[in-house]
DNA sequence: ACCTGAACACCGTTCAAGT
DNA sequence: ACCTGAACACCGTTCAAGT
């Protein structure tokens, strides 16, 4: 029985997925309400009969980008915490043209109001004040989103060849610089990320535990 | 005497210039070369003349950016750091607008060459090796830059109104974000900045010292 | 209720032509 | 050498019209 319908029909959901797709497939820049239309197999206009307007449509795709995040279910606040810190990563590398809308979209995410419940749930059964668990739970996450942007564009500047060293002239120039510099290109990006999460984490529990002491 | 040009002729100079001046005004979103050239008082198409692209005079936009950070020049790699974080973070205050450029965008910054090379020298002559001052840096700027893209955000956001607080159903079924939550407002900004900020340079100081006693 | 076609008011950028 | 005017190939979005 041949079908009436050419396509099943719109929903959010589709539309959503769709987009996160087309994002990853011919980045941001490129990604238009017509050539999202096309990939749909209906008109961009089409579109606009579930959502209000194209910015809409990035934030329903930024939350179904941090829906992905994976919190795990064990462990002290500081194991959860790391684990937390390398899912939100590694989301960077498998979405580099959509995670930006993470960072530079605002509001709340809806869709990981429920991860946050539990995780500040289970860090303040560990002895943390809210105030505490907010202090912690930023710092990460700023640490994580500065991490995961430079990563992106620094690999891409790499693939394209456009930054890939130091101009030699510089270089000798600005010896410290260039020293230093060795350690800034995609070789080295989980040594610098592991060891700068760690001292954070380390940080805080000092932090924390002087603070509990002096409110004791 | 009466002058036949009409205005001063145009320089990459004044083009960053009125581009941020125009950036801060209106907005990433409506910075347009035809917005651009009327305030220059000429055509869009003259900019080209400057620049190969728009997206290469964003490039200087976000380059004559980093160039308003201040390195103070006394003190310890702790007290600079500290600094060098408030100065970059306050970048942020004056060009809400504009400072998304520079987490976003591909590529170092030249005007910022400079200055990193005097903050690594200062920082290796007081021990610490290269891959240590990598790590230092790295994790402090990604820490500012993260911070300083959510207050943006939600900033904007609260100006708006559009997210000004949690949705009460939401605050009644999620109890412990609604208890933490409370600290992700403007009023807390600077408190937690300011925590996260000593407590990762704590776990630096930590970590520093535990590498150099495995290496002597 | 959902989708289309045509249209509107824009974009960034090109190119030949002006000075 | 630097700038303009007109044009090209796009955008996001509107709206009346179709089903």
């Amino acid at each position: 029985m041949a079908t009436k319908q050419k396509r099943e029909p719109l929903s959010q959901e589709r539309i959503v997925t769709a987009a996160l797709l087309l994002i990853d497939a011919v980045g941001l820049a490129a990604f238009t309400t017509r050539a999202l239309g096309k990939k749909l197999g209906c008109e961009a206009m089409a579109i606009y009969n579930h959502f209000a307007s194209k910015d809409e449509l990035l934030d329903a795709v930024a939350d179904r980008l941090m829906s992905k995040t994976v919190l795990p279910s064990e462990g002290s606040w500081r194991e959860r915490a790391r684990a937390l810190a390398n899912s939100y990563r590694a989301l960077a590398r498998v979405h580099p043209h959509a995670f930006p809308l993470l960072a530079t979209r605002r509001g709340t995410l809806p869709s990981a109001y429920g991860m946050y419940d539990r995780v500040f749930a289970a860090t303040m059964k560990e002895g943390l004040d809210p105030f505490a668990v907010a202090c912690v739970f930023r710092a990460l996450a700023h640490y994580c989103t500065g991490t995961a942007l430079y990563e992106i564009n620094t690999t891409a500047a790499h693939a394209d060849g456009s930054a890939t060293e130091l101009p030699p002239e510089v270089a000798a120039s600005l010896p410290s610089l260039a020293k230093v510099a060795v350690y800034f290109t995609p070789t080295h990006f989980d040594a610098l990320f592991q060891f700068g999460l760690e001292a954070l984490l380390d940080g805080f529990e000092r932090a924390l535990l002087r603070r509990a002491a002096e409110q004791a």
